[in-house]
DNA sequence: CACGATACTGTACAAATGTACGGTATACTG
DNA sequence: CAGTATACCGTACATTTGTACAGTATCGTG
């Protein structure tokens, strides 16, 4: 078989790789060998030996599918986010069947206490939450004022800011032309 | 060894494979075994084997880590974007070594044609865009009026609205506190 | 209680997969 | 040109991994 230039071969092989790691799953060598028409596993054995070495990935040993991206130091891990059509009421278990499907997200929460809605309106463009945004919300016990929180009124769920003042509670939208 | 209440095992056995996936790999049958102390990999497999029954889960028999969570239809597939210190002036490929790391994206755009900055300062606030934001930049031979560009301006880059008018280019920012 | 369903154990086997040894051909360098 | 490095081929082997067969124990139900 015909040699390929210095390196080119080994940057497609990389990126092969990386687009199978966010697809899921990082790839076998064989799956490797058959993408490019390689007819030998010592071939892509080699090309991914070189990538370990050049530090661009990480390898587990004896491992099936033992490759990894290099992590940056302190890096949040990647966490899968449900991402919810309709706003969990009771517990979060419940939700379960109304799953449109998983958002990865880095967060370093642990996975049960997060899901994800889509924002409707621009009451909160101010923030940064625009219409049509995905917000990725934390369960937690208590908030606070300034927090924007996510509030069940009735069957309806609004995203906005959090005040409490003289014992009373009030929910404020980031948007001026928009009252509490 | 004891038996756990119908559905509560399942329910961890399902966690723990879909936060495994989002780390990078499925996990094997056996490393969920040990991972829930189970002293048969026939145990794992009927848990696995119901999951995907209830739609829970995809399995492709036969292969190592052949487990998906099963996307919806029309789903944009995800892609790892790089995240880049330094703003790529040259083509892309120069710029590889000052990765800081990888970011899950979900589109459908080519991989090689996206990365990945940190945004600083505030001058595009009414477009969504905050400090310390960060933004996936898609490289494209033109843009348009109206399109939020990033600008190389010597050594820096800003993101700006880009206006074109009577043969003379504007960047605006999107912020009524700053001057184009 | 007989019966079925669920949860789990134990062992064995075959396929998938990573790895090692040895070989060929092309390019570059002194 | 000899020497070296790179790119690739071919095959064999050991481990990892998915899967199948057979069995035990607990719970709920008619």
């Amino acid at each position: 078989m015909g040699r390929t230039p210095a390196g080119q071969t080994r940057e497609k092989v990389f990126r092969f790789v990386r687009d199978r790691l966010a697809g899921g799953a990082p790839p076998t060598v064989r799956e490797v060998m058959e993408a490019f028409g390689f007819r030998s596993p010592q071939t892509v054995r080699e090309h991914l030996d070189a990538l370990v070495e050049d530090g661009r990935l990480e390898k587990e040993a004896g491992l099936a599918r033992g490759l990894k991206l290099p992590g940056r130091r302190g890096e949040a891990p990647t966490v899968l986010v449900p991402l919810l059509g309709r706003v969990p009421a009771g517990p979060l278990d419940a939700a379960i069947e109304d799953l449109q499907g998983h958002l990865p997200v880095q967060s370093r929460r642990a996975p049960g206490d997060l899901f994800c809605l889509r924002v409707r309106g621009d009451s909160m463009k101010d923030a940064g939450i625009l219409d049509g945004d995905l917000v990725v919300v934390r369960r937690q016990p208590r908030a606070e004022t300034g927090d924007v929180v996510v509030a069940l009124i009735g069957d309806e769920a609004t995203v906005k800011r959090l005040h409490v003042a003289r014992g009373r509670v009030e929910l404020r939208p980031a948007n001026d032309a928009y009252l509490p």
